[in-house]
DNA sequence: TATTGTTATACTCTATAACTATA
DNA sequence: TATAGTTATAGAGTATAACAATA
């Protein structure tokens, strides 16, 4: 188990101290890191109520008023349609969301969460936050914000469709 | 396949505009998507050398002049042990790190890049930074830099041991 | 012919438990 | 007894290919 919270290991062994190395700086190392725990945290405050980050978040876009196809659910979550699929077949067996045809096209159909999956939404949100704010509390509210505006930027510069 | 460069899809389907939806700007959301980008462009650039995101970063702390134990990298690397076991056998089965007796600790053994893990670190480092900067395009140098420093706070909050 | 949703499959990553050898 | 490294195994996440229904 990665998450290290035995408070023992008292033993310095080599001494080495990795923080200072040159990796500890590197963008991709600190991106890869910083998801990792965030997510640790946030699937452990979604479990009890049945969700992952990955269902919490495609439950949270089918109670966007204007619903998308899972084709556009695809591109924004950046998962491959197979996985929405199965995603979605998880949240519609805990009747969280529902699969609506679409009169314009039969073949696009729109996912849409039930008034249960907008209650169950609102707790995840809440849990997630706390979760959240665990995880940055080593930053103030303004470099949050910076934070959000800088992976903003990382995440948008790429059209998903050009 | 996520990444989607068809350059074709030229209907609006429902026009659901996800990234105006209150999801876009939430952060556990954002830095998954950021990091599956960033990862996804460094494994791409690192796979012609047979190395990924995971075996890279450790045999760049390999070639640290303090050698580090097997558990000082897992914990900075926010790994499982046993996960490092597979990762150091990899790189020693491609000649680039060596494991060396402690005469200190019997137990624990040091991992040290070979001269040939230390040439090819330096190549994979280029490689990834080209990759990371097509990630960056969106970002000016400062806003890199600060992005940097704000993940660090995210990362070390957290002490590894307290 | 092209696209949406779907099924199937294989591979990587992550989590957990137990074992061994040293201390 | 406690720790470093290791083995084994199962589950979650990711990548690809192919197919049926619809456009």
């Amino acid at each position: 188990m990665p998450a290290k919270d035995t408070a023992a290991s008292s033993t310095p062994l080599s001494g080495a101290d990795l923080w200072s190395s040159s990796l500890a700086s590197h963008v991709p190392f600190l991106i890869a890191r910083a998801r990792a725990l965030m997510v640790r945290r946030c699937n452990q405050a979604l479990r009890p109520l049945g969700l992952n980050v990955r269902t919490f978040s495609l439950l949270w876009l089918t109670t966007e008023p204007v619903p998308a196809t899972q084709r556009e659910l695809s591109d924004f979550l950046d998962l491959d349609p197979s996985q929405v699929v199965a995603l979605i077949d998880d949240l519609e067996a805990q009747g969280l969301v529902e699969r609506r045809a679409n009169p314009a096209d039969r073949r696009a159909r729109q996912t849409v969460a039930t008034e249960k999956g907008r209650r169950l939404c609102g707790t995840a949100q809440a849990a997630v936050d706390r979760a959240t704010e665990e995880v940055f509390a080593g930053l103030t509210k303004g470099e949050q914000a910076q934070l959000t505006s800088l992976l903003l930027g990382i995440n948008r510069q790429k059209p998903s469709r050009a």
